[in-house]
DNA sequence: CCGGAGTGTTTCAGCTATAAAACAAAATCT
DNA sequence: AGATTTTGTTTTATAGCTGAAACACTCCGG
């Protein structure tokens, strides 16, 4: 069930790759804090993995890493290290999920990807009705 | 120049896109809201593009949506092109647009790809049976 | 009519991220 | 050496997000 509602975000794994590029490009917490106009306080926490990021923050460091989100997002794409998926997805069926996963798959076009992400939706919108849940659920 | 500090995420794009999808589904607040593990109430915010929601609830929309994180990021790397559309809207997916897509995928032997798209077509009628619905939506 | 269930919105206490400033330590100057 | 700057971290007050619950409204069956 889904009921564990983790974070989709590995601020762990965020925070690692900013402090090795930032100590890669031999720049100082307050000069990406300049460039990013990020805080110096917020970039520390951030690299270090503490708290949960704001999206805005968050933002402007992964285009401050040259890294597209996309990129990001999908993970297991690319076997490098520095590509590793700062978002993750939890092992569970829900359409998201196994669209996430869908979408991540290389042997898949985006559009086979898209047409069978909208099958399992419906497929699973089917099941959701039946299911038994915490109330009953009426649909229409 | 550093008094800027707009933001890099556009969320009122988000929010349309997100009520859109919504809409279209036929779901209710509530039902994305147990899907996303996100509330009724910071959703509607969201949707109605009220201040700026949560890295986490992001990530989980986006990941509802079929929209790349990065589509709703003012575009802070490329060349100034903010005038474009920052969020991708899903295409339409009708039987024979699907079907077209599946025979010219070359990673999908014929077989499967019929296969898939007599699936699809099948599901299809399943969710155009409620599907005119436009609006008639009344706020409040 | 009426309730009850559905919808989206809004209020509200609790919590947490944020940035500025204070902080300690190391590096660099003079 | 002492002094000053620079580093990353931690404190602080403010701001604002979050989700549960209350809200107002509509729809529908009895």
């Amino acid at each position: 069930m889904a009921r564990t509602a983790k974070s989709l975000i590995n601020t762990q794994e965020l925070g690692r790759a900013i402090r090795r590029r930032r100590e890669e490009s031999q720049l100082s917490l307050r000069d990406v804090a300049d460039q990013t106009n990020v805080s110096a306080s917020t970039l520390s926490r951030i690299e270090n993995g503490t708290g949960k990021p704001d999206a805005d923050n968050i933002a402007r460091l992964t285009t401050w890493l040259d890294v597209p989100l996309e990129r990001i997002l999908s993970s297991g794409r690319d076997t490098a290290d520095e590509a590793k998926a700062v978002v993750y997805y939890p092992h569970e069926s829900t359409p998201e999920i196994v669209e996430a996963h869908l979408r991540a798959d290389r042997n898949l076009s985006p559009e086979t990807a898209d047409a069978l992400s909208a099958l399992f939706r419906v497929a699973y919108s089917q099941f959701s009705r039946t299911e038994p849940a915490k109330s009953a659920r009426k649909r229409r």
